[in-house]
DNA sequence: GCCACTATTGAATATCTGTCAATAGGATGG
DNA sequence: CCATCCTATTGACAGATATTCAATAGTGGC
């Protein structure tokens, strides 16, 4: 949706930034990291290759931050309401990392195909993440369950994690005649469960 | 270990086909797919760029047979044992899945950042993989549990095979204070409540 | 309306994937 | 023990893709 088309257009460095950065998270979603070429990037965005390598000094780099602006857009957008009670406060956490995920499929499978298949620096935004996601779980149980943040339960949250990721994503796939409030039910009653088993 | 280094060394097809799959599962644990390239992959085997296009056509047609390569060898190494009471077979099954990852974690490993960084080919041999390994679930449980192979049980079941493996490759990197044994409970405990929570 | 600053370009270079005719190991038959 | 044939293996080449950098041109301030 860009007004004219004359020969360059100079936007400031912040605006071209998140331009490319939307574009990166748009893109991939659709084309694995390296199916996607410099030259079909920079002409999607209507620039050149070099503005890229200006910006984001490498391929990898570029990705990397799309990977990281992506994590960011999901911390934000889940974030627990800030009243309630405790228990209150978990479920929303839960219901709004579901609902983003429905509701942003094609850019939160980039951020976990980029991370499962990159390198460390991909690997670690994603794992940072969700480790932020597990500490507001600690955050916001205050005296709810009985929470202790022990390696061992850090571990099994973590898997857990994993499952609602891989249960969501095929939910989103074929609901399998799952209805949304069925899917959150599953995923908040297997919890309990998961810790109850630990030692 | 080889025997000599004589400017060529000449062997059968199947021989040098085992070996360059086999060096592929084991430099795909660490390096991602774009990270490794053809040069680097022929150095390492001591043979010329050519020849890895001579067996497998193209380098991507080389990382899928090392996928499927990798994912023969869980499905073939974790059957469950034909005899005994089908809940014995059962946990046969998850404990042969375990100790297969703990002792081939480099093999694991590429497989899984293959699968999910990958093409859909690449991610279709994952899917077909597990779907045949949770097939065997089906197979082994004649009347134990009360199974049902529905849509909606096959979905827990893949979120759970997710869990799992979440669960093992973290606790291969740090064990968190936790027994081979206490692992194998949580995992084992985990499923029934999860499929309790269906409507 | 001119100037300075810097966002942007495009041509040049380096590196990597993929091709193919030429080469050489080694088994076979005499 | 040697000549020959089959084919596993090579290395030089072509095409594409990532990366660099000196030159170019918008834009805001004076």
């Amino acid at each position: 949706m860009t007004t004219t088309t004359s020969s360059r257009t100079r936007l400031s460095p912040d605006e071209r930034r998140t331009q490319l950065l939307d574009l990166g998270v748009r893109l991939l979603a659709t084309t694995s990291l390296e199916e996607l070429s410099i030259d079909v990037l920079a002409e999607e965005a209507g620039i050149s290759r070099g503005l890229l390598y200006h910006y984001f000094g490498t391929k990898l780099g570029f990705f990397e931050a799309v990977v990281q602006h992506a994590a960011d857009d999901l911390y934000r957008q889940t974030a627990p309401p800030a009243e309630g009670e405790p228990l209150e406060r978990l479920m929303g956490s839960i219901t709004g990392y579901v609902d983003y995920v429905v509701a942003n499929q094609p850019g939160y499978r980039s951020l976990v195909r980029a991370a499962s298949g990159g390198n460390d620096t991909l690997r670690r935004i994603y794992d940072d993440t969700f480790r932020a996601l597990a500490d507001r779980f600690f955050a916001v149980d205050t005296g709810t369950i009985d929470l202790p943040d022990t390696p061992a339960v850090r571990l099994v949250l973590h898997a857990w994690q994993a499952m609602t990721e891989a249960l969501v994503l095929r939910w989103c796939d074929d609901p399998a005649g799952l209805t949304r409030d069925d899917l959150l039910r599953v995923i908040v009653d297997s919890l309990l469960p998961l810790l109850a088993a630990l030692p």
